[in-house]
DNA sequence: TAGATTGTTAATCGATTAACAATC
DNA sequence: TAGATTGTTAATCGATTAACAATC
């Protein structure tokens, strides 16, 4: 099956999950100095079976070698090129409080091939303001922006009584992924992917995980 | 059954990433006035379908109205009972970067009963500046901190490179739950519950559902 | 009462694991 | 070659959905 095909096939939805995980462990051993890794070597690193990594792998270009494992060079390319990181992603933070502010200052994002093109905001204190490189753009420029600069995602860093409403901007203006930080549950048209960062329900879970296991002793 | 039977049984996996959307539902729809809510609604709301959440809400103390649906009051509570969210969770903040800061200024955590109890950072340039109420201590303060404060949670939110070194460092302290906001995989022992908040793995999956999705036109 | 909605059981679907032949 | 490790098939496990009797 070529390159192209195997790309265009569904992935499903719990291996797309991990492969940013492949990737990030493949980077970070091949700058480590390691060449090669084997499927056990991967599900120890990342708390799976060696099953289920080769399992997942069976879903991207990429092949293993016999008795050697994987290349990690190898690895790490064939999940960035199946997760589309091997252009630039361009996006746009909306919500210039604390949270965007950071996500835009954050130096990883940029060395992992995301390019924020653009931070808004409808609060006049805020608008002109500098962040970083970028100056803060009131809301009524978000569709040009988007446009001009081909913008893909949107990074919706707002209070959550006002993420829809943003959300819809987005869908609007034409990007075609959400990142939701916030804790309202975000509708947009199927052609509009949207993924949650769960920030505060992840601390909830958590919360729940401190009651279960054992009890403080 | 009994409700800490019940609590003290095993809630699936899947299950408990959702109970924080309906908290944050009923919640919502509880200050908007609305007093009962359907499996239906709710699954609408939620994007999920009427059997799902009746489903999930059997492994809750807490039960419907035939013709009437859930009391939204009564969902929310019965959520926060579950999640451990009805004393206050106490957390530590491990890196006072920006997103460190971010979070640590984030209100929205206070007010759902996250109470930020301490802020870390080892840089010399950081230690003694003020992050909102509290100043920023060196790492050698952590475990009497956490012991004297009874901090439950620890959120890691340094560079990659070091996440696991912090993360041991926050075992060794006593915590109990560790939100990893970095790449690194973290490895902890079973009494210690990781949840990842996959910010960059979120937006490496959006990329590739962008270019899953229909071609640009 | 009649009708809407829950709680529960059974069926389906998808993800994970186990096992092993193929490979280098 | 011998042995380690992949790729793949089949079995198991868990999550979701469908269907409907019980309920108010």
């Amino acid at each position: 099956m070529s390159a192209t095909s195997e790309r265009n096939n569904h992935i499903p939805k719990m291996v797309v999950r991990r492969l940013p995980k492949y990737l990030a462990h493949a980077q970070k051993m091949r700058q480590a100095g390691v060449q090669w890794i084997s499927s056990s070597g991967l599900a120890d690193a990342l708390g799976l079976t060696s099953s289920t990594v080769r399992q997942d792998l069976t879903h991207v270009d990429f092949s293993g070698v016999s008795k050697r494992g994987y290349s990690t060079a190898g690895l790490e390319a064939a999940m960035a090129r199946t997760l589309g990181l091997d252009e630039d992603i361009r996006v746009a933070i909306v919500g210039a409080g604390n949270l965007g502010r950071a996500l835009a200052l954050h130096g990883e994002f940029f060395s992992q091939g995301f390019k924020i093109c653009g931070v808004f905001d409808n609060n006049p204190t805020a608008i002109g303001k500098k962040v970083g490189q970028l100056v803060v753009q009131p809301m009524s420029d978000l569709s040009d922006t988007v446009r001009r600069e081909r913008i893909d995602i949107g990074i919706v860093a707002v209070p959550s009584a006002v993420a829809q409403q943003v959300a819809d901007q987005l869908v609007f203006s034409g990007v075609r992924g959400i990142l939701n930080l916030t804790t309202a549950n975000i509708v947009a048209p199927k052609s509009v992917a949207v993924v949650d960062a769960r920030i505060l329900a992840s601390l909830r879970e958590l919360a729940y995980a401190v009651r279960t296991l054992e009890p403080r002793g």
